[in-house]
DNA sequence: AATGAATGAGCCTTCATTCAT
DNA sequence: GATGAATGAAGGCTCATTCAT
């Protein structure tokens, strides 16, 4: 598929990626122009086409690319042998902040691409992003000591009552970031409120 | 300011506005054609700039429009007597679920807004969601009983606990009809889910 | 013709007659917007076609409205027992300054009448301008005393090459004025400069 | 900027040169249509704007090749060897004329120009103007022979008052020729004309 | 007389994509 | 492989004018 793009030299397959990733992340998928994109890439408009057929195509296949390139660092950071689940929770917050201020680009284009609603890229994306739930879904509970947990309850009930918690968490941040002036997230401020929702949920759910 | 198209006869208010949240809700404000929106409401291309001057405030004028629609009706059926915590929460699902099958334009409408990214609204619908998430964010815990809750836990957080939980499980009801080949979404089996979460949670949070 | 909008009360006709001038005045006739006009007038859209028929005749009657209004007052002013031909024309400067000053936006309108090219009203403006100049080219030289001139000259030449000199130093002054950031006519400078040609003219053409 | 546009085979860059001048020197510059532009030259619209970038580049670039265009030919015939002034002047009219009748479209869009009012390159196109009217106002003057003159005078007062003259004649006849049913000009005419004026003229300023 | 809603052709500009070189 | 000129549909918006009331 993309073979002749992947043939190319790193540096001008690098030059295209991160032009592409930038156009992409700022304006949208609809608004985002091949023309900026050939612009800052310094190549020819025929070539990018000539790469990726067209945009749709390509913007697939750089989503493909970001989630890779996040989804490999995390499971290679991510330590499997912690295996509390407060504590295995703690750590993909903390690789996830970590991340996110190594590859700011790379990451809003995740982001945007989960809200991305252009009808030409929407029923493609949302394929991808369900198959990516559902094998990532298990893997970062592998391994998780259970007998930890109240007995009395549905124990996978209880995992989703945590995880959705700490994703609510991260996303009221996000918007309260958004929607602030200068857009700056406040890691310190999260982590403390994060340990302070552990303690609630330690207390309620484990024996 | 509107005053021009909220005098006009009902029907035809209707249809405009019911042809304009159509478009933006399916293809979002970039994409979303002036267009369309007067071939599929039967006026003349000027009509539509005659009274809302451009398409940007015709985008929220809707938005304020669909979203007086839905918290008029909301805050008519919710019945701030109940003060257990978890039949409010029930009814408000219930209530939503409800209103959600009666306008599922009007929904989606609000839903796309909430991630319209378009640069053109972006900010004054920022500003319009923060004014409106300050204002309704204390009435649906109005008059709630906070003594049936376990007192070693800040009740604060035991509440948004509870809340994240039940919006998390809408959010992925919604996204999974979302991926489904009808988009229907199975009330039935949410409401069961719900009552299950309930349980779990009571036997957590309550003394 | 008008005869409709000349029966109105006095007011009413000067807040369209103005608002239609300042609006031609600024904008020149093919961007001039009779909304612009119907709104700073306060009355209805309908109502200025309903008295001038369409924008084409509504800016010819301005024209001749504008036209009446400066040249009644200048024949009013201007001294025609003053028989000497410099004192004459030095008259004719003043009293166009005085009127500048008095009438900016008619003027303004007549002047960019002069250079109205819009195809919907130049030929009739060009002939409405001809028939102008027929008419008042001899008044302004009415009981000149010719007696003073030289007599080796045809006489006509010299009172074409007199006038000439100072319609071009009006246009020069006007251009310098509008290519200046301010925009302002220095009436001072004019005069000496006037003052200054008059001698030189008198030396060559008088006996 | 412009040189897209500039490496296109020459016959193309006549034809849409040919068409654009053509439609601003008739409509000036707001109601010249980009369409009708396209129409005539026979290329896409897209192409238009990929060579020029909008309307008002285009247009300032087309004052400048009207404006070269006709100074490079108008300073290649003046013979600069002749010393008279009323030779000079004389050449120049001529020369003026002569020009006129071979790029009549060319003329008209550069006297358009000098009075073009809209909004949108006012600023600009005065910039431009002022820069050439300082270029080019020694240059038609250079090396006049000035001892012919009479020395009781401000030798450049009756430059200007001469220059004056023949400026207005060319203006009288080029708008009467406007105003008649042919447009034809009477060249003979006017030639006589101006030799009559040069009499006159030089009887009051020569010695 | 007076209103202002309604029309729809026309405006400039952008864009992904193609294809001859 | 690489170029960039060329396309033309579609975009939002303006405007003088009409006409039912």
């Amino acid at each position: 598929m993309f073979t002749k793009f992947l043939n190319l030299e790193t540096e001008k397959q690098d030059r295209i990626i991160n032009a592409a990733i930038k156009e992409f992340a700022q304006k949208g998928y609809d608004k985002a122009s091949t023309n900026e994109i050939v612009k800052e890439a310094e190549i020819s408009k025929g070539l990018l086409f000539h790469y990726f057929g067209n945009k749709k195509l390509m913007y697939l296949f750089l989503f493909d690319y970001c989630y890779e390139t996040i989804a490999d660092e995390f499971y290679k950071k991510i330590d499997l042998a912690e295996r509390d689940f407060f504590n295995r929770i703690r750590q993909a917050v903390l690789i996830k902040m970590d991340l996110l201020n190594k590859y700011p680009e790379i990451f809003k284009f995740i982001e945007e691409a989960y809200f991305e609603d252009s009808i030409d890229v929407k029923a493609e994306l949302e394929k991808k992003i369900k198959e990516l739930n559902d094998i990532n879904l298990g893997k970062i509970y592998e391994g998780i000591d259970l007998s930890k947990f109240r007995e009395d309850m549905d124990i996978k009930k209880i995992l989703k009552i945590i995880s959705y918690t700490f994703e609510k968490l991260s996303e009221e941040e996000l918007q309260k970031a958004k929607l602030s002036p200068t857009h700056q997230i406040d890691y310190q401020k999260i982590s403390k409120e994060a340990e302070e929702y552990f303690e609630v949920l330690t207390k309620a759910f484990y024996k």
